[in-house]
DNA sequence: GCCGTACTACGATGGCTATCGTACAAGGCA
DNA sequence: TGCCTTGTACGATAGCCATCGTAGTACGGC
């Protein structure tokens, strides 16, 4: 709810707007632990940084293929941005997904790759329940 | 709400009640990942946590002076326990928690460990800005 | 048996949030 | 220019949740 719309109503944007689309993110030493928990506690999120950290670099919003809406989609997106967690940029029509690696590595050494392992044990015990 | 009350109203008791004043705890294979993350996102609760690891033990649910009223400090153990974060147990009147560090070492090695280690991180971060 | 301490259960409340549908904007392409 | 794809904004809704106050239970000590 900040620059796409806020411009063509007329008031005045604080950010220096670069581009026309720029999306706003919470700088490194503002990222907070418990939003960053936050974030990953839901399991949509959790599955999308999954496979954002299983594919590596960025990938669009209309990769995914999550069982909920468009709308429900942009919103998980928008609270993993703000949250930190992912960068968001972007790229013509498509808008590009990218983890915030090196930053949460540079506040939190060790905990992303605990989380994704740690998901990644879930997911194989699941898995393996599943088949009997 | 399970077996204190519930005993009183004449119900049932499925689950085998060794002593009078017994709590349900999901087993370790029943531990979710979002489900932890979840009670570790507010900040009530992960302060709670860092407060059982760096006392190593088990503490009583008095010894903690948070800013909030003994109900809701209730309600933020039953959260950590029934997310699996802890284990409670009554001794005498007093309440006695602990980390269920074992069992989420087991399920997910390393990530309590990077996560206190990640609270702690901020915790001196949010010291030094305010310290100026 | 009675009281104090420790903790809980219950109900209420206000705020957050995951979800949806609809309408709309921005960029690429024919 | 007009259309399609991609994604957003907005409003609504239902459910969850952190918080509180009050009343009550359980245990230990007097």
């Amino acid at each position: 709810m900040n620059s796409p719309k806020a411009r063509r109503k007329g008031a005045a944007v604080t950010t220096p707007a670069v581009s026309s689309r720029d999306l706003p993110h919470p700088e490194t030493a503002q990222i907070r632990l418990e939003s960053v928990l936050h974030a990953l506690s839901d399991p949509m999120r959790l599955r999308i940084v999954r496979e954002l950290a299983a594919d590596g670099d960025e990938l669009s919003c209309s990769y995914f293929d999550l069982p909920v809406t468009k709308s429900t989609t942009t919103h998980h997106f928008r609270v993993l941005r703000e949250s930190g967690v992912i960068r968001q940029v972007y790229r013509g029509t498509a808008k590009m997904n990218g983890l915030r690696r090196d930053d949460l590595d540079g506040l939190f050494p060790g905990l992303l790759d605990a989380l994704l392992d740690a998901a990644d044990r879930q997911a194989a015990q699941v898995r393996d329940l599943g088949d009997g």
